[in-house]
RNA sequence: GGAGGGUUAGCGUAAUUGGUAACGCACCGGUCUUGAAAACCGGCGCCUUCGGGCUUGGGGGUUCGAGUCCCCCACCCUCCGCCA
């Protein structure tokens, strides 16, 4: 969320903060309830410093033995003043933190301005997309002749939008995951978390996925827990409510975890294939840091999730999103976009993302500097990658003319040593 | 699942069986000093329109007044049961 404060002091900044994202918010409205409230608040606490020397008084008294009766019926009525006041108070409270809470981050200057993702800016291209002799095929006919992905017996087993990995699709999956975690915490200098695959309502609240898109996820019936739809959410919510000393920081994490989604709204939308399934693994990428550093560790970031790529050798591109496109409580965030010939196009494969405050400011993550007051962090999260989109690409760009997949020199280490899944004969 | 104990400022501990949160350590500033330590003074959770207000895990209730009494919830510890 956005400081109150900053609403109050420079509306003109929010407000065209506001239009730049082309989202519809009614900020006087929102400075209407924050003006009320803080009538409200102010009269109340005249009545509560009354009712504190009243108490004293009375205290007093019955210290003394004297009869506080007389104080006792006066300070009755105060009393039930006070309560309904609070009530009042406490109303426009809540509408005010409900209306400050749709308020999305202010986005960095250097966002492309524009409506949509057609205003997204092409940063940098890796690679070169290969070239076939051949007709490619997409990921699904090459895992189903490989006899590797099963979609047919994934929708049985559970229905539709899920994989049943089979195999070196499996070993594939698996050696994907502990390569990248492998990367980043051997060469970049994260540190392994491995948290919760579900957490309760307070950490869905804390990185924002609550109240707003509670149709996106997976609830347990009668229970509070959540299955988590990115590792985002546990990571970030390490330091909930916690105060680090500065020297902690910065703090960068690298987490493997199921994610899952409901996918609600998606209806007919990337159908086929494990383009866009019900649960997909990921490794994460999330760093806490000081608000002076971040657009460098961001820059930072993004680099280290280009460079699994860069490794496996697949030809991707970087583009920052525009004011449009970009999510909520980001500032700036970089798609990387990896080449799929199956569909011939650019795919997302990863989303690194710069929150500033915004993040820290929900979940009351803070820090503090030697003799000084608590401050928010900075919070900064990029996929690290999708590990489904990684398998779909190597699939589709390493694919030979007989319909076997060559395996990523890099990646072979964690494949028994392979350097082919090989076509039926 | 059952029984008992617990949660107070960064840490560790107090608070008259309801009277308005105290102390130590750590930390910060000041005095003193060439500098530092020690000592002393002040600060030491948040907000503030500088009057003051809020803060004892969270939320309700009783009361003029709740850390304290009552109810609900969360988490931690110990034991029993169950279990990978």
């Amino acid at each position: 969320m956005l400081d109150i404060k900053l609403l109050r002091d420079q509306p003109d900044v929010v407000r065209a903060a506001i239009e730049r994202r082309g989202a519809d918010i009614d900020l006087d409205g929102v400075l209407a309830v924050d003006a009320r409230w803080r009538a409200l608040t102010h009269e109340w606490e005249q009545l509560r410093a009354e009712q504190n020397r009243a108490g004293e008084e009375i205290a007093r008294f019955k210290r003394e033995k004297q009869d506080a009766a007389a104080a006792i019926a006066a300070m009755k009525q105060l009393s039930e003043k006070i309560k309904a006041l609070d009530d009042e108070r406490r109303d426009a409270e809540t509408k005010l933190r409900d209306l400050v809470m749709v308020i999305p981050n202010i986005p960095d200057e250097s966002v492309p301005v524009g409506a949509d993702e057609t205003a997204n800016r092409v940063e940098r291209q890796w690679g070169d997309p290969p070239r076939f002799d051949f007709e490619p095929k997409d990921h699904v006919a090459l895992g189903e002749a490989l006899g590797i992905l099963d979609f047919d017996r994934a929708a049985k087993i559970a229905g539709a939008r899920f994989c049943l990995s089979r195999g070196p699709a499996a070993l594939l999956e698996r050696a994907l995951i502990h390569f990248m975690l492998d990367v980043h915490t051997t060469q970049h200098g994260y540190t392994e978390v491995l948290p919760p695959f579900l957490v309760n309502s307070d950490s869905m609240r804390g990185t924002g996925q609550l109240p707003k898109f509670a149709e996106d996820l997976f609830r347990l019936e009668g229970t509070d827990y959540w299955l988590i739809p990115t590792a985002e959410v546990p990571v970030t919510n390490i330091f909930r409510d916690e105060i680090l000393d500065e020297s902690a920081l910065p703090v960068h994490f690298a987490a493997y975890t199921p994610c899952f989604r409901s996918e609600a709204g998606a209806y007919g939308k990337d159908t086929r294939g494990m383009v866009r399934q019900h649960q997909f693994n990921k490794v994460e990428l999330v760093k806490f840091t000081k608000p002076e550093s971040s657009w460098e560790e961001l820059e930072r970031l993004t680099g280290d999730a280009e460079r699994i790529l860069q490794l496996l050798g697949l030809p991707y591109r970087v583009v920052t999103l525009s004011t449009g496109d970009l999510g909520f409580s980001a500032a700036k965030t970089y798609d990387i976009e990896v080449w799929l010939p199956g569909q011939d196009r650019y795919r997302e494969i990863s989303s690194c993302s710069n929150f500033t405050d915004f993040q820290a400011r929900r979940a009351n993550i803070r820090f503090r500097r030697a003799g000084g007051k608590p401050e928010f962090v900075h919070t900064l999260n990029g996929s690290g990658l999708a590990v489904g989109r990684t398998v779909i690409a190597i699939l589709e760009n390493y694919q030979q003319a007989d319909g076997g997949i060559m395996i990523p020199e890099a990646l072979r280490p964690y494949m028994h040593g392979i350097e082919a899944i090989k076509a039926p004969v």
